[in-house]
RNA sequence: GCCCUGGUAGUAUAGUCCGGCCCAGUAUAGGCGGCUGUCACCCGCCUGACCCGGGUUCAAAUCCCGGCCAGGGCGCCA
């Protein structure tokens, strides 16, 4: 089919702005066929746009040949303009519409569509995922994604305003130096490089230059991991402070929660309602329960486990009933954190690193850092890492590594808790899993 | 990596347990026709599917074996 140039239109209103109140008004509008409806005598289009839907109403008897033929060639997604005059009336939603003088088809979209575009006839979360923008479409895929949206807005603005600079550090890195989580291998010209499982080393050299630092950027990890809650590529918020300890950071991070609750409650309220979900701003303080209180919890719901053992994710749905919204997990056994976590002074069998909970799923960790050279030596050894390969980073610690503390937040965890969406994947756009590598 | 469950039109499902009544039913989408106030419009007609390979059987969507794919869980995961 021939299409339309757009030629000189311009939008002049979007869906959402036609009001019985422009009644006679001629406008522009530019969308996407949503729905279609036809009566015989009469015909009735939805269009959308990013802002919502219209009615555009075509009465056979009113409209010229010419574009009465052209909204017999309409299909569902077709993008297209519409020139017309806006009619108040009240049969029709939002008490207006629209009634075409002249109709561009400026894009066209293959019959029958992968996936029911209005959201009526459900698909599975693969079927969606395949048919990714056509998905997006729907009203709850709109809602999550302006959620995401606000959260993200919130977020730097707060940190922002606390006085944190934005930094972004390379996601290319030289050596798998962390331990932990397996990172990517990918090919660098002649050599070998990785993808950053996180922007941790960088964040706390920076904090020589810039005091208070953060960063909203991607992380890899190359895990097998299978899960609702898991993906290998996602968002980290991390922040990173000179001359603060973990409850300095801690409070930063429950003020971050209450606050981001606090603007999606506010001014998402469209978008939840279309979710089925309410969002509550939590009190502050949050809780901070040592590890040794939570192992005493759980023995009390007859669930083991010795001192010093991970906390798996059994026990962390039991800690999610007993503590139904925020909390910290705080004196973690030294040996469960990673190396640049302090040690407590009095006691270095535990350590200052800690977790923010939300029910069960960890939304972020952070802690103290390990400022003094020689220990953070010791601790690299002690988890089996070659100080060598952290040469560079450990040169930094020559150069005047202020004491520092700061977390790391999964942002689509955070996501996932202000949309009641129980699956990640579908708060991210395009998500990457351990099977999914397209679109 | 391990465990569980599943794979039927573009989409979502019924049928599978207990083989035959299924050249596979329904909804929605799509095609054609009709209809001037729909808003999940309605009505009529039509198109379109048993994941792949092997086996058992007179007979397989249905039972068995292998593979692939998907969903969920566990583990792994600062």
């Amino acid at each position: 089919m021939k299409i339309d140039d757009l030629g000189c239109w311009r939008r002049t209103h979007y869906s959402a702005e036609i009001r019985p109140e422009l009644d006679g008004k001629e406008v522009i509008l530019l969308g996407w066929v949503r729905d279609l409806r036809d009566l015989g005598g009469i015909r009735f289009i939805i269009l959308q746009d990013r802002e919502g839907t219209v009615q555009i109403t075509v009465p056979r008897n009113v409209i010229d040949d010419q574009t009465l033929k052209k909204t017999e060639l309409l299909q569902r997604q077709y993008c297209i303009g519409v020139k017309g005059v806006v009619r108040a009336i009240e049969k029709a939603p939002r008490g207006a519409e629209v009634i075409p003088k002249s109709i561009r088809i400026l894009g066209v979209a293959k019959q029958p569509l992968p996936i029911d575009i209005t959201g009526r006839t459900p698909a599975d979360i693969d079927v969606r995922l395949d048919a990714r923008v056509l998905d997006l479409r729907r009203d709850e895929s709109q809602a999550i994604f302006r959620i995401r949206h606000k959260i993200l807005e919130a977020t730097r603005r707060f940190l922002s305003e606390k006085g944190f600079i934005e930094v972004h550090t390379p996601k290319i890195i030289a050596s798998a130096t962390e331990g932990g989580a397996a990172l990517f291998p990918i090919a660098y010209f002649e050599r070998e490089a990785f993808l950053a499982q996180s922007p941790q080393l960088y964040k706390e050299q920076l904090t020589i230059c810039f005091e208070k630092v953060f960063e909203i950027g991607p992380t890899f990890r190359a895990e097998k991991s299978h899960t609702r809650r898991h993906l290998t590529e996602f968002i980290s918020i991390d922040i990173e402070e000179a001359f603060a300890t973990a409850e300095d950071v801690m409070k930063i991070a429950e003020e971050l929660m209450c606050h981001v609750c606090k603007v999606v409650k506010e001014n998402c309220q469209r978008e939840l309602k279309v979710l089925k979900h309410t969002v509550e701003v939590p009190g502050l303080p949050f809780k901070r329960i040592p590890y040794d209180e939570v192992i005493r919890e759980l023995k009390e719901e007859k669930f083991e486990i010795e001192w010093g053992e991970d906390i798996p994710t059994a026990a962390y749905r039991i800690l999610g009933r007993i503590h139904p919204y925020f909390y910290f997990i705080t004196e973690w056994p030294t040996s469960l954190k990673p190396f640049y976590i302090k040690p407590k002074d009095e006691n270095p069998e535990v350590s200052e690193g800690f977790d923010l909970m939300w029910h069960w799923i960890e939304i972020a960790s952070g802690g103290t850092r390990i400022h003094n050279k020689e220990l953070l030596i010791k601790r690299l050894k002690e988890q089996g890492l070659h100080p060598e390969s952290f040469k560079y980073h450990l040169k930094t610690f020559d150069y005047g590594m202020p004491p520092h503390a700061g977390w790391a937040i999964g942002l689509e965890r955070l996501v996932m808790m202000h949309t009641g969406r129980k699956n990640i994947r579908e708060v991210v756009l395009y998500p990457r899993d351990r099977f999914r590598l397209t679109p």
